[in-house]
DNA sequence: GTCTATAGAGAGATAGAC
DNA sequence: GTCTATCTCTCTATAGAC
């Protein structure tokens, strides 16, 4: 009773599970206090076997987040540059970001890690920003003038959003675990997705001139 | 030629040394990569000196831990509990935690580093997050019905503002170099204070019955 | 109080068998 | 490809002299 031939070999599946199980690590404990020796166990393999594949920690560490910030930059760049209002397509985005957040829960806490270790440059994660934010000044750049738009500056505007949503995801449990539950979960997700477009709407819509300060 | 006896004792010297080197070694890298001998060497003293005062790494770390958070927690409440419009106070609370961050530029990084440590329960933050919070309700609830004010849940209005915060002032610089500079410098922090104020009002101030969605 | 010296535990990396 | 065995380094913590 031999298994079929499964469509990935079986080393491509060893590939993918110590990549599954590294993001998941490097992410609930961050990269100096996550040891090999635990994604090996938990992959059900030995620490060597890890080498094969990737000759160090730090090689395996950079694969996990090109995976993870990949899959990020994809989702949001094909959401910005879809044709349609600036508004709508930064709801699009937002949609997209928690999309992502739903298929990789490690996104936001190895985001953030990852951001707070970044000495100097983080190559990395350079890699992946860099574009992103290039495209938002871009699409700003093509939307203004739009008078329902506010005067806004792209990296402050998206830093915001962004550091909101990764901050309620992550910290949120850690601080007011009277709230309950995993807000990675869909339903949670979801309120949180609600919530952001909320907030991305009262930062991007024009104020009235009597509301000036 | 002997110093005129100091108002601080030697002991105390060294110890305050310590606290002030480990705070920031702490923030910029970590718990797990921040070395005691790395401590020591700044201090200008030996490793094992630091256990004299601190019997281990554990115990330096959650010293502090508290004298950070105690001083952020203090100033925030003082500007709370004041009597005035809640929409002043909520501004007067700002302009406290961006004075504290001010004072104690490893604030940001060492808060959001313990967030994302913290497994289960984490009992230093826990001890300053849970009054604060019971605070914030308190202070909410005094002014349901201020028809000025949002209804608003605080744990995420105030997580939403401090995230904003803390990612643009410690993700920043790795995101977006091209802005240059230490998003900490005292001038810098002056606009960041603006930003966080007009936020907070576009968060706080209700909504009129047209805007509603 | 601060030091030197050392014990002891972990963790990453490497060599080579199967 | 995956394993066992081992090397080596680093870091914490302790013991005890000064």
């Amino acid at each position: 009773m031999t298994a079929p031939a499964p469509r990935t070999s079986r080393a491509e599946r060893t590939r993918s599970a110590i990549l599954e199980t590294a993001e998941a690590l490097f992410a609930e404990r961050g990269f100096e206090a996550t040891r090999l020796e635990d994604v090996a166990e938990r992959v059900g393999i030995r620490r060597a076997s890890i080498v094969y594949y990737f000759k160090d920690k730090r090689e395996l560490y950079e694969a996990v987040l090109h995976d993870l910030f990949s899959e990020l930059l994809a989702g949001v760049q094909a959401a910005l540059e879809a044709p349609g209002p600036l508004l709508e397509r930064a709801d699009q985005a937002i949609v997209a970001w928690v999309e992502t957040i739903a298929r990789r829960p490690s996104l936001p806490r190895l985001l953030l890690r990852e951001v707070l270790d970044a000495r100097g440059t983080a190559p990395v994660l350079r890699a992946h920003t860099e574009p992103f934010f290039e495209l938002v000044r871009r699409v700003l750049a093509r939307s203004a003038g739009d008078s329902l738009v506010a005067e806004i500056d792209a990296a402050h505007v998206t830093s915001a959003i962004a550091g909101a949503s990764l901050f309620q995801l992550t910290a949120l449990p850690a601080l007011v675990p009277e709230l309950g539950g995993d807000p990675l979960a869909p339903e949670r997700l979801a309120q949180h997705r609600e919530q952001l477009l909320r907030l991305a709407h009262r930062l991007l819509r024009a104020p009235r001139r009597a509301e000036r300060k």
